[in-house]
DNA sequence: GGAGCCAAAGTTTTT
DNA sequence: CTTTGGCTCC
């Protein structure tokens, strides 16, 4: 057993080792934390800790699959509790939800869904809400409920109308909610606080239950969390929390660092270990950090170190405008990729926000490197997607008026706006579920004869799809035939369809993976559609993200943490978009900013190249970009700058003298002060019109010579149509399609004609999905094919990702 | 009743 | 520039 905690450093074996008694680890970027927490893990199953008793709540779903993998490699599979918070929550409110009115078949809804019940609140109460974007509404709700307030307790501030309104449509919306049988994100935990609260004997009882738990980036805790984790660690406080302060960037979210500064004054007799030494970077790239992260005034100051050299200095590039930036970092990957010391995967793009991601898919994409945007939610957002899942909603809990709604629509079946209103406003007098009314169709008095059997015809499959079913998978393929959604999604003739159906399959092919998973772990004490439902409803942003994948990262900086590369580009640093100018006038939410960006900074192994930009096309207009006050902060013996010729950075051309401080230019003293007020700016005599701008002329596209190999290729295979031909399709084949040309097959998944490949096409960024039995997709020889611009270094065995 | 078009508005970060 | 919502027309 000793074995297992030598490979760790003095103070990750003290943390790993820890048993009883709270704990708090003070993790730097680096230091092995997740190492750390898995060895702690094991080592507690190993001195007799029964795994039931374990429970290790994590943010991602990514970096909970990471620690599973982990544990089960040190120690094989372990019935421990490992999971995001919100899963954890979902589960014990399937159990527990009854003293909080809810029944074990809860609905949870995403925020479109939830946004239209509080449109529907707001119908009930009679408030006009075209002054007030129901977005906003349901941010004040939100925040407020993460702050564990209640409409009773929630007291709008001073000439906020926005908040004054929220006040008065929350106890309402809770009231629809609690009607729907529903929950939103934030009630998950919300409920459970309250439970626990609310029940002492329940509370003691899950308290002696979960004996030991974990909780990592406790800096990113808000108040509910906070409270469940407290009642669950009261009579056994066998709490382990691991954190950085200086990594807290989710206070907007009603995140605090209180919970971490403070944590030993809540758990008296804490052991504290701080893990400071850092594996993971360079000596330039630590101190950079350092020098950053030193501005900071609401800090505890911390010694961050590695046994690394020195490597190369962190350096900040001036570029002129944002297509310049992302055509220069373009040219550098692939000259990196040429010389084949680094793969795609090598490096990562960090942006503040998502918007800024489109020049540099563009700018990759036409230099053909793979590249991934790391925006998963999407596939679940999508409409054929939700329409499925709606009708899972709606056969698991039919007080789901949203998922009844959506149903209704698809496909179309005759029951339009009159109808649906009517049938609402019959709902509502009569105090009972929408699907109610439409059960009792022939007492509500429809308009048509027409409507009434539509309403008839909806309630019949209803009961039908309502009937047992083995497993989850079975069940929606049922649904697909006799509901006409899968001929509904199938029957235009656009090229759509074909992706749609496509998704759609997915989600089949996901059910069945769910069922075969269920099916072996022998987890009955949950229901799978349920559980197949909570899966869906709660992934996240960087759970769709493959690190094995050869490809190119594009993600925000908030989506990186927890992750590392060797290489990264951290890009846009510009007064304005980071620090966000929506958080430069607040010291406090400045100094999250600066927090944002020690993240990016320490996301990297060997390189880190910052850069900004002179003028930065947004939103259709231009804007003078000024350098972020960040650069300069950052900026030192550890960094080089580059590009600061002219404009902006007036002072001489840094040199390489490490103490040439003075060449620092005056960052803080721009020539333009407001960089970001709205409109165009003339400035030092120059206008930026669009006009202005001469249009860059783009290389021609690679893609001409694909695109006839490609018709030759569809043409072979129309006309032999070899069965054979469809069966070849394996993942890393190159293929291709009438419509996109060339692309990769990543993945195969399913098998028989109905198996889905995924393939990332030459020509586009995003991943596409095909039925293979379509034989949309022709496999090409690989040698033929000619189009890939650069030779990539071979793959290796791919690592798994690197969390801390 | 439904679909398609046009206009307007809004853009931080996300479980 | 994208998305969403409202309107009109079929």
């Amino acid at each position: 057993m000793e074995r297992l905690l030598e490979s760790l450093n003095d103070a990750q074996r003290r943390a790993a080792a820890h048993v009883e008694g709270p704990l708090l680890v003070l993790a730097g970027p680096g230091s092995g934390k997740t190492r750390v927490v898995t060895h702690r893990i094991a080592h507690l199953v190993h001195v007799g800790v029964p795994p039931q008793a374990i429970v290790a709540l994590s943010f991602t779903n990514k970096a909970a699959d990471e620690m599973r993998r982990r544990l089960t490699a040190l120690i094989g599979p372990q019935p421990v509790e490992l999971g995001t918070f919100h899963r954890f929550a979902a589960r014990l409110l399937r159990r527990h939800g009854r003293m909080v009115g809810l029944t074990s078949d809860f609905s949870i809804l995403d925020p479109d869904d939830a946004a239209a019940v509080l449109k529907r609140a707001a119908r009930r109460l009679g408030l006009s809400l075209t002054h007030t974007p129901i977005d906003r509404l349901a941010g004040v709700i939100s925040r407020a409920k993460n702050d564990l307030l209640t409409p009773e307790t929630f007291s709008p501030r001073w000439g906020r109308p926005a908040e004054e309104t929220a006040r008065r449509l929350w106890p309402v919306y809770q009231q629809l909610l609690l009607e729907a049988d529903a929950v939103d994100f934030d009630d998950l935990l919300v409920h459970v606080a309250t439970l626990l609260a609310d029940n002492p004997d329940l509370r003691a009882q899950l308290d002696r239950r979960h004996r030991w738990i974990l909780v990592d980036e406790y800096q990113d805790t808000n108040a509910v969390q906070y409270a469940v984790v407290r009642a669950l660690s009261i009579d056994h406080p066998n709490l382990a929390v691991t954190g950085d302060p200086d990594q807290a960037i989710y206070g907007w979210r009603g995140a605090s660092i209180r919970n971490i500064l403070e944590f030993e004054r809540d758990y008296p007799a804490t052991a504290v270990v701080a893990l400071e030494e850092n594996y993971r970077s360079t000596g330039n790239i630590l101190g950079t950090a350092d020098r950053l992260i030193s501005h900071n005034v609401h800090r505890k100051p911390k010694r961050l170190f590695t046994q690394a050299g020195p490597g190369a200095p962190v350096r900040i590039v001036i570029d002129d405008d944002g297509q310049a930036e992302a055509e220069r970092i373009t040219q550098e990957i692939t000259s990196a990729l040429i010389k084949g010391q680094h793969s795609p995967r090598d490096f990562v793009i960090l942006f503040r926000t998502n918007a800024l991601s489109r020049t540099f898919e563009i700018a990759l994409r036409r230099a053909g490197i793979p590249h991934q945007l790391v925006r998963g939610v999407e596939f679940f957002k999508r409409r054929e997607i939700r329409d499925v899942l709606a009708w899972l909603r709606m056969l698991r809990n039919p007080r789901d008026e949203e998922a009844v709604l959506r149903a209704l629509q698809a496909p179309p079946r005759g029951l339009g706006k009159q109808s649906v209103e009517r049938l609402q406003a019959w709902a509502g007098d009569h105090q009972v579920p929408l699907i109610e009314a439409l059960r009792r169709a022939d007492q509500v008095g429809l308009a048509s004869r027409k409507a009434a059997n539509a309403a008839a015809g909806f309630i019949r499959l209803h009961d039908e799809l309502s009937a047992p079913c083995e497993g989850v998978a079975a069940l929606l393929e049922l649904l697909l035939e006799r509901s006409g959604l899968r001929d509904w999604i199938d029957d235009g003739d656009d090229g759509d369809d074909e992706d749609r159906l496509a998704n759609v399959e997915e989600l089949v092919t996901a059910a069945r993976q769910f069922d075969a998973d269920t099916t072996a772990t022998g987890r009955d004490d949950e229901d799978p559609l349920s559980a197949f439902l909570d899966s869906t409803a709660l992934v996240s942003d960087t759970d769709a993200w493959d690190p094995a994948s050869e490809r190119v990262s594009l993600m925000t900086f908030h989506a990186a943490k927890g992750l590392e590369f060797p290489i990264v580009y951290m890009v846009a640093l510009e007064d304005g978009i980071l620090p966000h100018e929506r958080s430069m006038d607040d010291r406090d939410r400045l100094e999250e900013e600066r927090r944002l960006v020690f993240v990016g900074i320490t996301r990297g192994i060997a390189e880190v190249h910052a850069s900004c930009v002179r003028v930065r096309d947004y939103r259709g207009g231009r804007r003078l970009g000024v350098p972020s006050v960040f650069l300069t902060e950052m900026h030192g013996s550890e960094t080089s700058v580059e590009g600061a010729t002219v404009g902006l950075f007036t002072g001489p051309r840094p040199s390489a003298d490490p103490d040439a401080d003075q060449s620092v230019p005056d960052i803080d003293d721009p020539p333009i002060p407001r960089p970001f007020a709205s409109g165009r700016r003339r400035a030092d005599g120059l206008t930026f019109e669009p006009e202005d701008s001469p249009a860059v002329e783009h290389p021609p596209r690679r893609r001409q010579p694909a695109v006839s190999v490609e018709t030759a290729a569809a043409l072979a295979a129309r006309l032999g149509n070899s069965p054979a031909a469809a069966a070849a399709l394996v993942a890393g084949q190159r293929v291709s399609h009438a419509g996109y040309g060339l692309g990769r097959v990543t993945g195969i998944s399913g098998a028989g004609p109905r198996a889905v490949a995924t393939v990332i096409f030459d020509s586009q960024p995003t991943q596409r999905s095909f039925i293979i039995g379509h034989r949309a997709l022709v496999p090409v020889n690989d040698a033929t094919d000619g189009s890939s611009p650069v030779t990539l270094a071979s793959a290796e065995d791919p690592p798994g990702p690197d969390l801390e």
